[in-house]
DNA sequence: GGCTTCATATGATGATCATCATGTAAGGCG
DNA sequence: CGCCTTACATGATGATCATCATATGAAGCC
């Protein structure tokens, strides 16, 4: 091992993350590999070093997001737990803070409508995640729920969708209500009592 | 007038509703100007007597894009009113079989993860677009619903949401039971009788 | 019947991009 | 001390793409 000890691992995850940020704000085709080295301190040269093809950096990439994604739930979720982590979780989702970052926020929504140029290679890590989320929510739902996992699909369904539209709606008005009336409507869905009323928005 | 008419007016809709097509399967990046004019019958070389540029065009289709998901929505709930014709839309709105045909699909899921590549041009479109088919399904939900416009908004992100999901997954039996529990939950969330269990989906 | 107009074709231009062959320098090892 | 592995850089290649300048050819008009 020349240079430090680990450097060439230290690098490839510096481009995993900045490449895991990217995809999330301008989609897999957005990211040029050029500049993605040089958002890192490099030239586009020793790319191939790292990884095999784009495509290949793309699936550990999306591989990365999940992973990050998990514990940033952890650390929305704190130390609740049933249905009160469920609370803290929607509410930390649905906000414009994680409208305004994807680089940063759920893959879920982020690669929602992405599938079409999404590379085959990292698809069986999104469908892992999916299904990573779904159990989650389903785990903390109360007790009684009937079926949890039916539940927690279609909440599921509403969360990443609900953050996406509000995404890519021009309208800051629009964008608000869709993101505070599905957070209403999820908080109700799932057992949870009518939270603080911190965004008063009536249509029309 | 030369040639016959309104040529260049039908070739205009031609290559319109081809890349209406093409965005929706492939994303408005996926979509190139000379494979674009190919697909009509014509070469790259004319693009530019009908739109000022890709930009303009994507802007024109994703207008006519709604447009057609207007008549189709019609097609969909027939002559049923209030909360039948909610459901029929529903019904017809979570299948694999509009799942599996995107490109004469909703562009509201379609466009939801294409929030980064859509030029500024289209937005407006997109935003018209989502306020009316809000609209569409607050004006058919039942009358006590408190508030409908509320509501309405919530079923939209689920739906959406949950048709961009089940195509975003590899996996078919996760994909369908994505579909068929938004669904069910969409039903009874609009206050619908329990419906026709036309696919009987147990977790695990 | 020739002129003119307009829809479309041909071909070029420059930009961007993934990929790779080869060069270079850093630094542990003999 | 010098060697040689290794991480990265330089530069090239070929592909794809949007855009546009110019050519062509059909058809109505005088």
């Amino acid at each position: 091992m020349r240079y430090s000890s680990d450097q060439k691992l230290q690098t490839r995850n510096r481009v995993l993350k900045a490449a895991a940020a990217q995809i999330r704000t301008h989609g897999p085709q957005g990211v040029g590999v050029a500049a993605l080295m040089q958002e890192v301190g490099l030239t586009h040269g020793g790319f191939y070093a790292h990884f095999a093809s784009k495509d290949a950096l793309i699936a550990a990439a999306v591989k990365t997001m999940f992973e990050d994604a998990a514990t940033q739930r952890h650390r929305a979720i704190e130390d609740r737990s049933g249905p009160a982590a469920l609370g803290a979780f929607i509410d930390s989702y649905l906000t414009a803070d994680h409208r305004d970052r994807p680089d940063r926020g759920c893959p879920v929504a982020c690669l929602l409508g992405q599938s079409a140029q999404l590379p085959a290679l990292a698809r069986p890590a999104f469908d892992t995640g999916v299904r990573g989320m779904v159990r989650l929510m389903a785990s903390y739902l109360p007790d009684a729920t009937r079926d949890p996992m039916a539940l927690a699909s279609s909440l599921v369904a509403e969360l990443a969708g609900a953050l996406a539209l509000s995404r890519a709606v021009e309208d800051e008005a629009l964008s608000l209500r869709l993101l505070e009336q599905s957070r209403l409507a999820l908080r109700a869905r799932a057992g949870l009592a009518i939270p603080n009323p911190e965004s008063p928005y009536h249509d029309h």
